[in-house]
DNA sequence: ACTACGGTTGAATCCTGAA
DNA sequence: GTTCAGGATTCAACCGTAG
């Protein structure tokens, strides 16, 4: 098992990998930042309510289908206001989008008290290159796992281990090849690691990168880990 | 509390309602997928197909904006694969969308078997006209019922009426006016009924209509209901 | 009252072959 | 070429019945 990390820009160190070589992306770009797109796109078929003129970032998908092999797949997380952009863009680099899988994140967050439901729930697109054949089970589109909590977060978005573990267990075959170039808090490339998976890291920001690096790299000897959960059931009417 | 039936096209029963009196919509409008239920090789044990499904169905927004108070709500119920179009629609007409709800179906349905996540969950947008505020607690944004069971089918796209009791419970005021223009299998209404809301119901298919019609006005007295599920927490990893 | 077990089903999707 | 009908397929949850 070989582990990479990268500290820069995707949009740099995508380009200088082989093609075809991944099985698997997983990753969680910008929202919304404020960046000067290349990406072509006709705005009128989506209506993005970004705050600051913020737009998604998505010029990294090209060469991300470029390196990706016949066979693999992509799960991009994003939020349900930002969702159809990013689907459009994940279907113009290529991609087929197959799935929208839900996280489940068992505490709600906040957002607006009055009018909103709470939010407890992100998303993400599942979408593949060519032909794609779970090599194990099938995984089902709705996954639970308890959110990290506010102490331990080192990240603002920071996904659980948990959710990675699964999705990695689904996608990624025994000896394959995961990219997350949006490394962030570095929890995928510990999930991958746990798993025992190749994995190639890119961060752009020096503090995040330092963090993740640390946390990978760190004593593989794990304690007992939180859980995905597998819900019971309760009457509620 | 009131409940009134209209056996016909919402597109001309709309039109004769007042302006301004609706608390909330809550709806289940064609996807647009021309599904074929129930697959079997007994072709006679076929689940009708839905009418006008070849595409998304979303002429009846206007009139529904019109007859929603201010402060009132909208919930419709799409698919992953339609719902921009439905949220595109939704905003055309005047409504702010404020949340992605999801519904947790429990059980997974069957699809892609190799190359997609097995479809436990459908979404709803739920949309607000002018200044919406809860009357009561805020909900959250995944809702657990499990499918409707097959022999109680009378529809073949059903929702179950927990599900229907949590929104109309988080979204109707007591004395408040619910209204489905697509009544189906009565659901909406049998909810609506039992939690004393008022309601207007529609629909176009008679032999749809009279089963509605027989199930809302049925004995009131209930029976002990299945109920929304509230998830526990189990280790898997 | 509880457990065990068999039968049934799904707002699917792909593929093949006919029309 | 293009549309359409029909057959095959998974698996966890649920229901009813039997013990």
């Amino acid at each position: 098992m070989t582990i990479e990390l990268y500290l820069g820009d995707c949009l740099t160190v995508l380009p200088t990998l082989e093609s075809g070589i991944v099985d698997a992306f997983i990753l969680d770009p910008p929202y919304g930042i404020d960046y000067q797109s290349a990406w072509r796109i006709d705005r009128s078929q989506w209506k993005p309510k970004i705050a600051n003129d913020k737009e998604p970032f998505l010029d990294w998908l090209p060469e991300a289908y470029r390196i990706t092999k016949m066979g693999g797949a992509l799960v991009c997380f994003c939020r349900w206001d930002v969702e159809d952009c990013f689907k459009l863009a994940i279907e113009q680099a290529g991609y087929e989008v197959k799935s929208q899988i839900i996280w489940d994140k068992v505490i709600h967050g906040m957002g607006d008290l009055n009018g909103s439901f709470a939010p407890q729930h992100e998303n993400m697109w599942f979408a593949v290159k060519g032909d794609f054949k779970f090599w194990n089970e099938r995984p089902k589109s709705i996954i639970r796992a308890t959110r990290v909590s506010a102490e331990e977060l080192v990240h603002p978005n920071e996904k659980p281990i948990p959710l990675y573990l699964s999705l990695i267990d689904s996608l990624v075959p025994p000896n394959g090849l995961l990219v997350d170039c949006f490394l962030g808090s570095g929890n995928s490339g510990k999930a991958s690691q746990i798993l025992g998976r190749n994995f190639i890291g890119v961060e752009l920001d020096p503090c995040h990168y330092a963090v993740a690096q640390r946390r990978i790299t760190e004593a593989q000897a794990q304690p007992s880990l939180p859980g995905i959960l597998i819900p019971e059931q309760t009457r509620l009417f």
